[in-house]
RNA sequence: GCGCCCUUAGCUCAAUUGGCAGAGCAAGUGACUCUUAAUCACUAGGUUGAAGGUUCGAUUCCUUCAGGGCGCACCA
């Protein structure tokens, strides 16, 4: 690490120094250490699938090609050097021999290290182990590393890759995702597999003529959801905007407007901890649809999670795996995903014929038998929420839908035809987390004045969490909303549950963190 | 927020009851014209996260602080 010293100088340690001098003889040579472009011809994996299987002890020679990328492995043996060049697509051996290329192009190398990125031509070959090989006909230097990256060392064995020395420290590989992606391929992978996935979702939705759109991040109001929000200023109007904590609200404003289907894929922000499964801005997807009840939006959410899981499922399975990293396999889903009624489900394992009978004081012993802490401090709603962790949510494994709950527990849902009691409210499940939360949408504007006031009596007790009444809102509903089902799925859980990552940060390109 | 654990070279890790701070890789020099965790020899690389305390002596024991990890709690 270099460090700034009190007189303001740039203090490299001996193994930048090193680099910088191989810069500087470059230089002196004449050669470029920083270039404008290279011709290249394929791709690694491109170049070595050129040359077909040997037969047994048979010297195959291949085309000429042009390969460029970042050396990631280096052997040399006096005369003779033999090196790994990793692109987009995998990796190539490349072998430089000093009667072959050279006597100048071959002192060049004196100048290359670990992490430069160059460009190679020359004819491909089977090495005596088998191993396609560019024979360097011609070296560019095209971009020289002036820090070493982190890698570590690479064997085969059994097939897979083993890693010696490792850039395994979690915190300095989400600082320098960089370094990260440039010397571990399966976390390029990972996040062309979140690119994928996200696509697959897109391509679902719009070939069932959803419309994507975007709306306001900074937001005079915050709504949608209960969550602290990030405040901020704008200086020109001189007034409070927050960064949004939910895109609902504005998407339902566009299907009043007649927008019937409508998705935003975007970032949300809340003002909380950070955690395993918490960053501060994380990608939701919410979609609206005119005219649709829940029980129509679980099917898009079956039909859905099929596409976003296939295409993971793709990408993941391109490479095989390396050992120590996660790259499990992502569960393949088969609709229709089971219905778990909420009330029959909580009932049943609580061993009672129906939990909403009971009263508080009923619920609190059980909650605490349950081993739900610090009982007396809960509502009753938080109470049946609590308990439904404990005996139902916990132990759903296999990706089921939870329909129907309690109105107590569902303030933004509409009741259900025939139990006023009761929402029409779904949320998904799989390996006791939340997958999807859904429901019928609450289309009448007099309730939901009402439930706003409600909310804004709580904001003025002093809950930050709540939000105020949204009086565009409620005048947008006034013009009349179609009945609408709505489902919001976020997107890094999503993910992490495809792939079997178990922290947010390795989900997250650029994760919230500290400053160093 | 509460509990437990961690922080030593660029990277990955050692260091016996408290007794000279080490190894592998990466780096430098040299040897080596089919190697692949290349090999061999030599060299250099450290305020042991920070501050304080106990001690003849602290990487080791104590206190405080900072950063991180894992559980629990809350949420997406």
């Amino acid at each position: 690490m270099s460090e700034k010293t009190p007189g303001g100088e740039i203090d490299l340690n001996f193994v930048m120094q090193a680099r910088r001098d191989k810069l500087d003889a470059l230089l002196e040579r004449g050669v470029a250490p920083f270039a404008y472009g290279f011709d290249r011809s394929h791709f690694a994996a491109a170049a070595v699938a050129l040359v077909p299987p040997a037969a047994e002890g048979e010297h195959t020679e291949g085309p000429t090609v042009r390969v460029a990328g970042r050396i990631v492995a280096w052997r040399a043996h006096g005369k003779t050097t033999f090196a790994h060049l990793a692109d987009p697509s995998g990796r190539v051996q490349l072998y430089f021999k000093k009667d072959q290329i050279g006597e100048s192009q071959y002192s060049l190398l004196d100048c290359f290290d670990l992490g430069d990125v160059i460009g190679v031509s020359g004819p491909l070959f089977r090495t005596r182990t088998g191993e396609v090989t560019v024979r360097a006909e011609e070296v560019r230097m095209l971009a020289k590393a002036l820090r070493p990256l982190p890698f570590g060392k690479e064997e085969v064995v059994d097939g897979v890759t083993v890693r010696h020395s490792a850039f395994s420290d979690g915190e300095l590989r989400s600082r320098q995702r960089y370094a990260d992606l440039a010397v571990h391929p399966e976390v390029r992978r990972l996040f062309r597999a979140r690119s994928a996935m996200i696509t697959a979702i897109r391509g679902f939705l719009n070939e069932i003529d959803y419309l994507e759109v975007e709306t306001p991040v900074l937001q005079p109001l915050y709504g949608g959801a209960t969550a602290r929000p990030f405040t901020t200023h704008h200086s020109a109007l001189d007034m409070p905007l927050y960064l949004r904590i939910a895109d609902e609200l504005y998407l339902k404003r566009l299907i009043v407007g007649g927008l019937e289907r409508v998705y935003e894929i975007g970032h949300d922000f809340r003002n909380e901890g950070i955690d395993r499964t918490h960053n501060p801005e994380f990608t939701m997807l919410e979609f609206y649809e005119a005219y649709a009840d829940y029980e129509l939006m679980m099917e898009r959410v079956e039909k859905l999670l099929v596409c976003a899981s296939d295409a993971v499922a793709r990408v993941m399975g391109e490479e095989r795996g390396v050992r120590g990293v996660e790259a499990g396999t992502p569960p393949h889903f088969m609709p229709p995903f089971p219905r778990l009624d909420w009330l029959t489900a909580l009932s049943g394992a609580m061993g009672v014929p129906n939990v909403m009978e009971l009263d508080t004081a009923a619920l609190a012993t059980a909650a605490e038998t349950a081993g739900v802490p610090k009982v007396e401090s809960l509502s009753r709603p938080k109470l049946l929420d609590e308990l439904f962790q404990a005996h139902v949510e916990s132990k759903i494994d296999t990706p089921t839908f939870v329909v129907d709950y309690p109105l107590e527990l569902s303030p933004l849902a509409k009741p259900k035809r025939g139990n006023p009691a009761l929402t029409e409210r779904f949320e998904l499940f799989a390996s006791g987390k939340e997958l999807a939360n859904a429901f019928s949408e609450l289309n009448d504007p007099l309730d939901q004045r009402r439930r706003f006031e409600a909310q804004a009596r709580l904001k003025a007790a002093g809950d930050d969490e709540a939000s105020g009444v949204d009086e565009d809102y409620l005048r947008a509903m006034e013009y009349g909303m179609p009945p609408t089902g709505g489902v919001g799925i976020g997107i890094d859980r999503l993910f992490m549950y495809l792939t079997g990552t178990s922290h947010i940060r390795d989900a997250i390109l650029f994760p919230t963190m500290r400053p160093e």
